[in-house]
Order: structure tokens, then C-alpha cells, then sequence
DNA sequence: TACTAATAGTTAGTATAACAACAATATACC
DNA sequence: GGTATATTGTTGTTATACTAACTATTAGTA
């Protein structure tokens, strides 16, 4: 029986984000990857911490911790919520909207370089055994995302 | 372009790891999944810290703290090398023998699971896209790493 | 031999991951 | 209206990831 393809994606994943890190320092970004991507989401437009949780699918404790470091930096603005006082809305300042506009190539390119030499069946391969193996751990929130992101991917396409 | 799968392979990697983690516990055994696999990797007889560093494709400090946690928990023993004073020899105490013998069935059924609607074809197409990631970035070792990952694999089939 | 470089391992600092517990607010229901 | 419950977000703790700096030891070399 096939064995430690945990093992393999775990140390994938590592690699990836750890090559990404290096890119957005060589940009010179003072900028992890994590918080990259919780700002990336944000470039949609406002959103609630609990809509960044499930766009990330980090944890709230995390999500928390991001947004308050993004803060820090001036990237991104917590303000109230007039419908709901438990929310707040997380928005980018000028700063983060042009930290997104100086990235989002060196992004681009970091993922052309990564998928070099595979293609859009290779892809869909990836995809289906990510979804498969998660589906089979029966997390649902998880198998929910997967499926998500198939569909995005679809309309990137 | 395809893109994202970085994002894929990172939510997957953590769902796998939770999935384990919570499968080891369910078990009884106090053990985090990233010590499973020191622990592991030291059934094969006991190795300098370097060489599970090289096993397991952690960096040195995080080998330092997980044999600590190991030792503390008395199921791992630190002894010097005679023939290099820098060295210690990581060698597994009975309790460390009698606890793999424990997990290794849970492990078993977990891999399984996970893989569970999957088969050797797949296997295939997810070491070599892995692979190719990887290599993309020209991360030396890690690329080495899953070479070598692919021929013990090929050993286990 | 003496000097330099490489290796093995540790310590410190920051960030993320997961879990638990918590406060504040909103919703549902009687 | 009042109470139970769910939602939103925070704080605390432990473990891992990565970087940098450091000690001790060994190997290489002039």
C-alpha cells in the first residue's frame, strides 16, 4: 500500500512557502507569506474576520494575530461594524492596496516558475487527490474548501 | 495559468497532520504527529541528530526541542559518540520500543484511510508533481529528499 | 604547529497552528 | 420580556518553522 504521502506533501508545502518567503524578500516586502495571503483576500474588498477565516481556512486565533500584525504595519484597518457589534470590517489602507499592486507580479511569477513543465491535466490530477485524500478524513470544512478552490481554478482558467 | 496549488498542497498538508493528530490522541498516546515521526524515524536504530535532521527534513533546531520533548517523556536517550565529541548517538529507551509498536498499527490505518479510492497510479502522479514543484524552486536538498522518498517508496510497494 | 573553515548542536526571537477558555453581542424560542 | 444558544472575536498555552547567532569540536591546510 502507497505510504507517507503525508510525509510528501508536508515537506512540499514547506518548500513552497518557504521559496515564496524568500521571493517577497528579495522584493524587498517586510511581509510573511501568511500574512500575504490573509492581505491578498482583503484586495476583494472589506470583510469580517470570520469571512477571512473561511477564505484562508486558518483559525480565528490566527486570523486575529495577522490581521493585528497587518495592522501594525498600516496595511490594513479594523473598523466597527454599524449591523453587527460583535464584527468588525477589515479593510485595506492606501498602503496595503499598493504593497498588493507591487506583489501581486512577483506572485504571478513565483507561481509560473513553481508549475513550470506541469500542466492543466497535472493540475487537475493535484486536485483531485487533495480533495480525494481530505473527503476521506471526512473534514468537512476542509472538503468544502477544496471543492471551492476547484471552482475558482475553473474560473481562473 | 494554473495557480494556487501552493494553497492547495498548504491546506491539505495542515488537514493530514490535524487528521493524525487527532487519530494519535483518540489512541491515548501524548505525542504530537512531528514527534511520530522523530520517533519513527529513530526505530531504525539510534542516529546523530544531523541524520534525522537529513531523515526527516526538519532544521536543527526543531530536532533539538522534539528529542528534548522525547526525552522529558522518557521514550528517547541522548548518548555521546565516542568517536566525535559533537555527536550524540538518539537511541529509543524500552518505552520508546513499546510505544512505535503501539502507533504503528493506528499509523497504518490512518495512511489507509487517507488513501482509501486512491491507487499506485496516483501515487505516481502526486511524488511526481510534487517533485517537480519542488525542483522548480531549486531547492537542492529537498529535491534530493524526495528522490529519495520516491525509491524507499518503491522498496515499500 | 597554528590558522581557518566546516560540522554538530544549542539558544533566542518572531510567526504560525491548534486547542481551550473566555467576553461581548446577537438570535431563537418560550 | 427573558432565557438559552449561537456567533464573533480575543487571550493564553504549547509546539513547530525559520532565521540568526553562538559554543564546542573536528578537519583541512599553510
Amino acid at each position: 500500500m502507497q505510504n507517507k504521502y503525508g510525509f510528501l506533501i508536508e515537506v512540499a508545502s514547506r518548500q513552497i512557502k518557504q521559496a515564496l518567503q524568500r521571493k517577497l524578500q528579495l522584493s524587498g516586502a517586510d511581509l510573511t507569506v501568511d500574512q500575504w495571503v490573509v492581505l491578498d483576500q482583503l484586495s476583494e474588498g472589506p470583510k469580517s474576520q470570520v469571512a477571512v477565516v473561511e477564505a484562508v481556512y486558518k483559525d480565528p486565533p490566527t486570523v486575529t494575530r495577522i490581521i493585528d500584525l497587518l495592522g501594525q504595519k498600516g496595511l490594513v484597518v479594523r473598523k466597527a461594524d454599524p449591523n453587527d457589534r460583535r464584527k468588525f470590517s477589515v479593510g485595506l489602507t492606501v498602503e496595503g492596496e499598493a504593497l498588493i499592486s507591487q506583489l501581486r507580479p512577483v506572485v504571478d511569477d513565483f507561481r509560473n516558475q513553481g508549475w513550470e513543465g506541469l500542466n492543466e491535466e497535472d493540475y487537475v490530477h493535484l486536485h483531485r487527490i487533495m480533495t480525494k485524500i481530505v473527503h476521506n478524513f471526512e473534514i468537512a470544512s476542509a472538503a468544502t474548501l477544496m471543492d471551492a478552490t476547484a471552482i475558482s481554478d475553473d474560473k481562473a482558467a
